[in-house]
DNA sequence: CCAAAAGTGTTAGTGATACACCCATGT
DNA sequence: ACATGGGTGTATCACTAACACTTTTGG
């Protein structure tokens, strides 16, 4: 089956997660050539005996310790010269975490796992700036068509917690009482009688998605018809 | 470079085009085993010289001897046993033409490419039926939002031919006066002076699209915010 | 009683939908 | 003159966008 290829398989992994009101991806510092020393997305070989979404839990979970996340494959990069140690093509996923629920080990690992704010990002390693340019549009796209928020927040959440999530995301500040509005109409939200009370200020309601698993808001999407 | 790795790398293409009022999709029909006589998309390996496009439009020129056509990466697929002869892992490409700018011949070559109506879709070799489900998912979501219905008319045609085209792909009849105020609205398409005379009745307006590169409708998609 | 975030409705404007008749041509 | 598809406008409805004050708590 081989039929002389010399092509190799890699995954890349786009972790995304939004803290202190700051979206942040997690990239790697490369200890080694080529590119000794600039940020990398994670990612590695794909093993023969695994799929492409095992393969990059696996690599996610060996190079940053993050583990059980939600991982969704976004498209392919090949070109012949995107990586100078030969011809690696790579499949892409993108990855979105609660900030909470995890904490890096600060220095566990050679690798150097860190989070990077998506707004002082450098130019990385390999393409890997045009497979973030690219994961981030498909996030905003998400963000709007999918209840793929709640990847990113803890089970049960303020209703205030959730719109700085998407103005975070979306780099752009939203109206109160709409967003509350159309969250409403969607009727993705199961409430909670409990209260959230932090700080000296009236204590807000919490509430859960009802599908935790990822499902587009609508069936139809409509911009020109 | 190759870590031991027995993954081989193929491309699929999922050549769309509307035919007599039909959305229908390109097959080969497989001479060999495993899956003889079963249809399947026309496909094949990368070369170790070539990107995935290059690989993806060689393919199609070799399969079908279609050439020339507009195409558009959508995701790879790779699960372990998704190919009985062993670990492959495919990227796929969605590809759209006007079949009047295309004719196959007729039994050129031993592959059998054949136009298969969608609604009549038996079952494809491989994981392929998933992956034109996915692809028609796509090619709906994306004649909503881009421009991408210029790849599958000719340069010049009339209002009512490309309000046919949107209908079938989308399976659903659409209102006249709506369709064009909406079309009006985006500014997307270019008059001519010319007309069309055709059949027994008022011949009709030409336009072309202002822009035949794929490009997005709006900046914002938004239906959640 | 002050500060700080939670919570809540109305109005105006814009875009979507539904709908029916006249026009230009070939036969 | 008739059959065929081309071309056009209006009224209603639904959704979006803009906007400000009261509530509950801790300090």
């Amino acid at each position: 089956m081989v039929k002389n290829q010399h092509i190799s398989l890699a995954v890349d992994i786009v972790v995304f997660t939004v803290m202190n009101g700051f979206l942040k991806v997690l990239l790697i510092r490369r200890g080694v050539e080529p590119f000794k020393g600039k940020y990398a997305l994670p990612g590695g070989f794909v093993r023969d005996d695994e799929s492409l979404e095992e393969a990059a839990l696996r690599e996610l979970s060996e190079e940053t310790n993050v583990k059980n996340i939600f991982i969704k494959k976004l498209s392919a990069y090949g070109d012949v010269n995107r990586d100078p140690r030969g011809r690696i093509v790579s499949v892409v996923f993108i990855a979105l975490i609660d900030s909470e629920r995890f904490k890096l080990k600060a220095s566990t690992d050679a690798m150097h796992a860190e989070w990077v704010n998506i707004n002082a990002m450098k130019s990385l390693a390999f393409d890997h700036n045009t497979i973030l340019n690219d994961s981030l549009d498909e996030l905003k796209l998400d963000v709007q068509t999918t209840n793929i928020a709640a990847q990113m927040l803890p089970d049960k959440f303020t209703l205030s917690e959730l719109q700085k999530l998407y103005e975070t995301i979306l780099g752009s500040e939203l109206d109160k009482r709409n967003f509350r509005k159309r969250i409403k109409t969607f009727n993705i939200l199961k409430p909670f009688n409990e209260s959230k009370m932090e700080g000296a200020h009236r204590p807000a309601q919490l509430f859960s998605f009802r599908e935790k698993k990822f499902s587009s808001l609508k069936d139809r999407v409509s911009i020109l018809l």
